[in-house]
DNA sequence: CCAAAAGTGTTATTTCTACACCCATGT
DNA sequence: ACATGGGTGTAGAAATAACACTTTTGG
């Protein structure tokens, strides 16, 4: 293939492209997704999702940790980033056209602390499944992040992206009711992920109270995601 | 929110939008998608997806059905269409950034007859499950899309909509097994689809041989899809 | 009456769900 | 000793998978 090909063509439509991310984290034993607080442009104070133009020669999913990055103050490190869907509709963004590819991302248990950064005004991370009102098509965004991913619990073992590299079961059952927004029964639970094999234990481990639980780690052979 | 705005920031990015279509229908018991013979720019004569640019104003969903129309001659009309993908790679076309959202399309029975079109110099149905060598990175797109349609069939009646109003159940059963590419068993089959409750029956149908097959349509209250 | 495709039931296996008590530790 | 959370088994229900013969039509 030449490295030197014609030009797009003069009737090429232009747009503006960018990249919002949906990010979620557990904390208290809750959903949460990063919210932030738009400090200029159209929703101005508005919640949304942390999102931004993505800049030549960069790839989506660049774009997609720097734009956390920068409006942040954070160095986020997703465990999982992987492509939503894309909101092209014309009238979307009152500025122009601007096709957004939106993201999922997944960020590891102890991912607190949050700030406002570049042209924000402050971050949170705010319930999933009681978000406030949300900027542009946001809600919609969000909404179509929190099916996802709970039908990625069942097929790839997102939830393991949640916790740190060692956890117990009733911490990795509370990432599944986090997300499932319902409770689980504690043995079906652990039959069910125990016969999938796709965790080993090791040591022990002693929390506050009660007795100490097992922690186990991801076995060697995991799946990391499909469809 | 007011009505002008500003232009979008001078740092953004722009690019070439693009649509990409993966259309299947089922010929002769077979899952075959529609392909094009490209008649210019890279790729010139290998098989591809039909695709092409977005218009100014244009939506995806738009751009999509234009683009099936122009490079088949034909007055193509999918009973579904979806997004897939969006495939935004740096390097992926030589004529500079492009972003291409790729769709997915179900074309009912009967759909046989196309033509090359527009930049095209020819358009046919091939296998989907053993497709020829394909321009671009439009392998990955077909692979993405035949997956997508197979984990379809299971939550959505999409199977559906490979077929003519009225149909019979063996009908039915071919189209899963043309997309899972495996044989069913007649009996399993129809009690879970029966289960379903989705289909309702009509009058009778003679084939060319053999006992004649109750027709059925689809019932009032029917999905269309989720995810 | 023969060929061809449609239609129909039962059983074994697996998977899912509901449910209650004992265990190990820290205080 | 007691409060706290971790850990375990069983039985009924539901879904799934395997399997072969009869029925209706056209020729």
């Amino acid at each position: 293939m030449p490295s030197t090909m014609p030009p797009l063509p003069a009737d090429a439509l232009v747009v503006g492209l960018a990249v919002d991310v949906a990010a979620f984290a557990i904390h208290d034993g809750e959903l949460r997704v990063l919210l932030v607080q738009r400090g200029e442009g159209p929703h101005l104070r508005a919640w949304a999702l942390p999102g931004g133009l993505v800049h030549p020669g960069e790839e989506l999913a660049e774009a997609s940790l720097r734009v956390l990055h920068d409006e942040t103050s954070m160095d986020l490190e997703p465990r999982h980033l992987e492509q939503l869907h894309t909101f092209a509709e014309v009238g979307r963004d009152p500025r122009g056209r601007v096709v957004s590819v939106a993201h999922l991302a997944v960020l590891p248990h102890g991912t607190v602390a949050v700030q406002g950064g570049n042209e924000v005004l402050g971050a949170e991370w705010l319930s999933a499944h009681n978000p406030p009102p949300l900027a542009f098509d946001h809600a919609d965004i969000l909404a179509h992040a929190l099916a996802r991913l709970q039908v990625r619990l069942e097929y790839a073992n997102l939830a393991l992206e949640f916790l740190p590299e060692a956890f117990t079961l009733p911490e990795l059952q509370g990432v599944y009711e986090a997300i499932l927004n319902r409770q689980l029964d504690k043995r079906n639970f652990r039959k069910k992920l125990l016969a999938q094999g796709v965790l080993t234990p090791s040591g022990e481990r002693r929390s506050g109270v009660g007795r100490p639980a097992q922690l186990y780690r991801r076995a060697k052979h995991a799946r990391t995601a499909a469809l």
